[in-house]
RNA sequence: CGCGGGAUGGAGCAGCUCGGUAGCUCGUCGGGCUCAUAACCCGAAGGUCGUAGGUUCAAAUCCUGCUCCCGCAACCA
């Protein structure tokens, strides 16, 4: 029996678990329910990525420790987990003892082994929220936690050395099947491994929430190799937790959303080749799940919750969905709409329905258990060669993660038997009863094409299924792999048991009306709870002479060519003019500047951007939506005219 | 010229590797059926395959230019 061993990646419990999340951990859930169908030995891994400042700060703000906090979190976590029928075989925490001894131990590895060294750490440092950034993440040079002003500023920290493993990564990107999609592989080289690797930070002293290094413990270890070794402490490597690791290493199937392909493609690789250990073998990449189009985000307030869905249209219901709709490597686009007649059309008219007109004929015309009496006819075969074609089809798609082109492949055989129905009549053929032994062939043979769509539905769909066996009267026992590329398995005189609708109708039109008006209790009022930046420290009058805010108009605009989000726009100051480079591309096209008065800070040293100069800044704000408005001056003012 | 992906009936996608009748799901319209969850089955309408050229007997497919979208680099499954 081979063994198998899928992850999703730990989460990050810094708020409640949403539809992206589920998709994750669904499509590995029903990976790991086909495999053990096959006959694989499997585990299945996921659990919670509980370190860093960002829990820190959160459990702060609410005046608890951060394990309190996590805590919480990691039920809820569990609790959906629980109701969307996951099915995994462990969960991780990386506050687990365990996980932390193993951690401990591997930095201490990698640094006997010289992969890691003690160095400086520069960045933009923020006192107020004692955060580094990197120049990237400043949002206008300012925090973008809090918009107060960063300096300058470096910290003791240890680094893993990458560039070792730069060409063996590249190799395994460019040259192995281990990405999937091999699309992204080019990018990534492109981006990363082409300008050179560069030495990752891989400790910290700016925050105690973490897993202290033991040759030096004001350093706790950063994200990095604290939470992608998960893959291999849960399985007992270095810790006596588990004793699993012989057994499950490497990983068949890491699977992850695209924004942290990174991390896996490059620096996991690097600690494995670092620690000596064998690669996994796959790393599935898939996409975002957008809602109307736009990425999911909080401040939006269309953050989709998975448990209120399933509340309302089973958790196998949204599955199917997500599943179905997600291909490998792209985004998915979500909203109620396409959910709902998705789950109409394909799950209560399709397969609900076939269920349910196949049962009640049975019952009907046989009283629900069939006569042993048999009359074969032609068309019988077409359905038949469908039906034993489809393992064979889905089994192809299981290896390379493409759980969509699986479910559309099924179905095919939902959409064949109720053709098959139209064919065959089985309305007429039970008005005369010198045809009985035909019937029972016709509805025997719907109900063997049920339950091999239902067996290999399963993984898919592990709640609902189990009651399409009950109705078809399929005995546990024998709705196995094995059988799913077999006919004629269920019993000759088989018995069926009308049961209760597999899948409702929804009412589409008052169905988005309630869930729109769910969506606007969670999405923010009007004047939503904008928290202004705090106040920086106050300066004085001399220092607030020091800023000239000066009025100036607009006289010609044009997009920095080469850079996407620059404008360059030319002033009249009053003064001669001048030129001023802005960041706003994305929300002006220069004719809404043309001709308006804006403010500048006018004594703002010169600077390049993008290779054109800029003298001075605009004046402007950010809004709670993440747009950024200009603020344009009265049109009476002169231009040139100082503000004070 | 930082890197990558994309543009195909109303919507969402496949087809492009290796040129040869444009296909699927949903929606719309018409018909059929009455076992079934107003479900099911059949048929039809609807596409100059982003754009301008090139190669070819033949281009959605190969080549070149251009336009527009999206992603990565640079928060977030």
């Amino acid at each position: 029996m081979a063994n198998f061993y899928i992850t999703t990646p730990i989460y990050y419990p810094s708020g409640s678990p949403h539809i992206g999340h589920c998709y994750t951990t669904a499509a590995c859930d029903t990976i790991a329910r086909y495999r053990r169908m096959q006959g694989h030995n499997v585990m299945f891994l996921t659990g919670t990525d509980e370190h860093g400042l960002k829990i820190e700060q959160k459990a702060a703000a609410e005046g608890i420790t951060p394990k309190a906090y996590v805590d919480r979190i990691v039920a809820i976590f569990k609790e959906l987990w629980q109701y969307m029928n996951i099915s995994y075989d462990r969960y991780i925490r990386t506050t687990d003892d365990y996980h932390i001894e193993s951690v401990q131990k591997i930095f201490q590895a990698l640094y006997d082994k010289g992969y890691i060294y003690k160095g400086k750490y520069t960045g933009k440092y923020c006192t107020p929220c004692e955060s580094f950034w990197t120049e990237t993440q400043l949002v206008d040079g300012k925090c973008p936690e809090c918009g107060r002003a960063v300096v300058d500023a470096e910290e003791e920290a240890y680094f893993f050395k990458m560039s070792p493993f730069a060409d063996r990564i590249q190799d395994l990107l460019l040259n192995t099947d281990y990405l999937q999609p091999r699309t992204r592989a080019v990018e990534l080289v492109n981006n990363f491994i082409k300008p050179g690797l560069e030495d990752l930070c891989v400790s910290r002293t700016s925050f105690t929430w973490g897993i202290p290094v033991t040759f030096d413990t004001k350093h706790v270890v950063y994200v990095w190799i604290d939470a992608l070794s998960n893959y291999i402490t849960a399985l007992g490597y270095l810790n006596d937790a588990y004793d699993d690791f012989s057994t499950f290493w490497p990983a068949d199937v890491h699977m992850v959303a695209k924004d942290i392909m990174r991390f896996h493609a490059i620096i996991w690789p690097a600690m494995l080749m670092a620690l000596d250990l064998p690669l996994p073998k796959h790393l599935a990449v898939h996409g975002w799940i957008t809602f109307n189009g736009q990425k999911m985000s909080k401040s939006l307030g269309n953050v989709v919750d998975p448990m209120i869905l399933g509340k309302r249209y089973s958790p196998d219901a949204i599955r199917y969905h997500i599943l179905r709709e997600m291909a490998l490597g792209a985004d998915s686009s979500f909203s109620n709409e396409i959910m709902i007649n998705r789950i109409n059309s394909d799950l209560a008219n399709g397969l609900g329905n076939l269920v349910s007109r196949t049962v009640a004929m049975a019952d009907k015309y046989f009283g629900g258990t069939l006569p042993a009496e048999r009359e074969a006819a032609p068309v019988d075969e077409d359905l038949k060669a469908l039906a034993l074609s489809i393992r064979g089809e889905v089994d192809r798609y299981f290896d390379n993660t493409q759980l969509n082109l699986a479910l559309a492949e099924i179905f095919k055989l939902v959409d064949r038997s109720n053709k098959y129905i139209d064919e065959t009549e089985p309305w007429i053929l039970g008005k005369d009863e010198s045809k009985k032994a035909r019937l029972a062939a016709v509805l025997y043979n719907l109900l063997e094409s049920i339950r091999i769509i239902s067996t290999l539905l399963s993984p898919f769909m592990p709640t609902t299924m189990p009651k399409v066996w009950e109705q078809i009267g399929a005995a546990p026992e024998t709705v196995t792999y094995e059988n799913a590329a077999k006919f004629g398995v269920l019993p000759e005189t088989v018995t069926v048991h009308k049961g209760e609708i597999l899948f409702p109708r929804i009412d589409v039109e008052k169905e988005i009306e309630e869930l729109n008006a769910i969506l606007l209790q969670n999405t923010p009022k009007t004047e939503p709870a904008y928290e202004p930046a705090p106040l920086a420290e106050q300066i004085s009058i001399e220092d607030v002479a020091k800023v000239e805010l000066r009025v100036a108009k607009v006289v010609a605009c044009e997009k920095v060519k080469k850079a996407k989000k620059l404008l360059c726009l030319q002033l009249d100051d009053g003064m001669g003019g001048r030129q001023i480079v802005s960041g706003i591309a994305q929300w002006y096209a220069p004719e809404d500047l043309v001709g308006k008065k804006v403010i500048i800070f006018a004594n703002l040293k010169p600077a390049k951007l993008c290779g054109v100069e800029s003298n001075g800044m605009l004046c402007a704000a950010d809004l709670p939506d993440g747009t950024v408005r200009v603020q344009f001056a009265d049109d009476a003012f002169p231009c040139g005219a100082k503000l004070r």
